[in-house]
RNA sequence: GGCGGCAUAGCCAAGCGGUAAGGCACGGGUCUGCAAAACCCUUAUCCCCGGUUCGAUUCCGGGUGUCGCCUCCA
């Protein structure tokens, strides 16, 4: 049994083979922070956040490095429309970035480094390329000689002829070639601008990823993910440029994630489909929406609308129930049950086997459901041992926790002892046969957002929807 | 024009050579004082046409449909 994940270098599953035994060094193209995140930039957020949580379950150290590209066109227009710097839009919307994906459940990386705070290794790193006569400087701008790199298209197996005749490329005369690309821009007037030897200026988009990966992971790395869409150009230009230097490979594996659609359709401006997890959180429990993304292999696209969310709403919740309901079950108990290991491991393994198969969440959560139809049909019975009811608690929190799920509620799930009287007469009408009295309580402590159930070992109560 | 993905029940989604996991929804039943939660049962021959094979949803060829990359993009 090993670890296979697909790499779109070679197009197959290959098995995993860390460079340093136990150690991942994985590197996730981050966002451009002019604006909120929309749920596009949330997929690969989650999606290689779960990755990082399965490796580390599996028993690797993780090295998780995810850039914030912090200066660009983009952030220089809404700059210039909100009459704010660039560095203030840009730590606006970080701290945004921090808001929704930790709502998502998404962990911090071990660095999350920023392009500018990162300047002094990309201009040694443009410098050095153009030394090696792979770059060239052109009118304040600096761009990397595309034909130069032998092995230019391997990750988007495409021939550079391809590329050129089929590609919309604007003519521009400062380049030797119309597939160079920019490793340095020339600052315009009044733009945000760092020194450099080929005059004041910003960096281009792709340099920014090969000096952070050396930086912080080296020349050579395990991982190297994002959306599918950047493969072509943003991680061939990568390539490019980190292997032109360093004459080795840049990354082992290349992940990426298929994107989210609306409607079957690209999730685009233009379109007007754009939909923001910071807008999207207020409708739906941020667990429903990790959940959801997690349903689908990552590979394939997802489509995304309110109707499928309420579908997840609903499955998501039978987990939650499960959880909470064992819980229930087991409160009465004595709190140091010990497992029943053998029980725990039935599940383990099959999810294990979907998660070694190139990360089929899909699979995984279906073990899930295993654990609470099993679960259940324990629980339906008085004589189910606390050993085998705590190995499903145990199991299902465990592997729910490696998918970076949250089953428990938040913990705002104290009575007062208004609402606990009110359980407590409507027992003891109960207990006399007097169901009209307990029906008006249940019905009115229904009223006030307070579902009641009643199961052989007592009362259970839980908060409604909303 | 170049490169790629996808097409499985009402919906979502796994499987990828031996006659179809899981979830949501629907219907029937059980449990319950009634509910709720839960459990049980019921629901598909896998886009079409060829081929390979004892056997194909799964491999090969050809279609059709659909989404995407090739331009900033997760």
């Amino acid at each position: 049994m090993s670890l296979k994940v697909y790499n779109t270098l070679t197009r197959k599953k290959e098995p995993f083979k860390p460079i340093e035994d136990h150690k991942v060094r994985m590197y996730v193209c981050g966002p451009t922070v002019y604006n909120y995140i929309h749920i596009g930039n949330a997929r690969p957020a989650v999606v290689f956040d779960t990755v990082r949580r399965y490796f580390e379950y599996r028993g690797y150290i993780v090295n998780y490095v995810s850039n914030f590209t912090d200066v660009d066109d983009r952030l220089i227009n809404a700059s210039k429309e909100r009459h704010i710097s660039v560095p203030e839009i840009a730590d606006q919307f970080i701290k945004a970035y921090k808001e929704d994906t930790s709502a998502l459940n998404v962990r911090t990386a071990t660095v999350h480094p920023r392009a500018t705070e990162t300047m002094p290794e990309i201009i040694r790193f443009i410098s050095k390329l153009v030394d090696a006569g792979y770059a060239y400087e052109s009118g304040g701008d600096v761009y990397f000689r595309t034909r130069k790199f032998q092995e230019y298209g391997k990750l988007s197996h495409q021939s550079i002829d391809d590329l050129k005749s089929g590609a919309r490329i604007e003519i521009d005369e400062s380049k030797e070639d119309p597939l160079d690309f920019a490793l340095w821009k020339a600052a315009k007037p009044g733009e945000i601008k760092w020194e450099s030897p080929w005059g004041d200026g910003r960096p281009g988009w792709h340099i920014e990823c090969s000096a952070m990966v050396e930086k912080y992971l080296g020349d050579t790395i395990d991982i190297h993910a994002g959306g599918t869409d950047l493969t072509f150009p943003h991680h061939e230009n990568e390539i490019a440029q980190s292997e032109a230097l360093h004459h080795q490979t840049m990354a082992n594996y290349w992940l990426h994630n298929g994107h989210i659609q609306i409607n079957h359709e690209k999730m685009s401006k233009s379109i007007g489909n754009v939909i923001l997890v910071h807008d999207l959180i207020k409708k739906f429990d941020p667990q429903v929406v990790r959940f959801f993304i997690l349903s689908v292999q990552y590979r394939h696209p997802i489509n995304f609308s309110d109707t499928l969310l309420n579908d997840a709403v609903q499955a998501f919740g039978r987990l939650k129930t499960a959880n909470y309901n064992l819980n229930h079950r087991l409160k009465q108990a004595d709190l140091s049950i010990e497992a029943n290991e053998k029980i725990a491991e039935n599940y383990r393994k099959p999810f294990i086997e979907a998660m070694d198969d190139d990360f089929n969440t899909a699979n995984a959560i279906a073990v899930l459901f295993d654990i609470v139809r099993d679960a259940n049909i324990a629980l339906q019975s008085e004589t189910t041992s606390e050993h085998d009811l705590a190995a499903y608690l145990q199991v299902l929190s465990e592997l729910s926790g490696v998918l970076g799920l949250k089953l428990e509620e938040a913990s705002d799930s104290i009575l007062d002892s208004e609402v606990e009287a009110l359980i407590n007469k409507r027992e003891e009408a109960r207990k006399n046969r007097n169901f009209a009295v307990a029906d008006s309580i249940r019905d009115q402590l229904k009223e006030a957002g307070i579902i009641l159930e009643d199961t052989p070992q007592g009362v259970r109560w839980k908060r409604g929807q909303e």
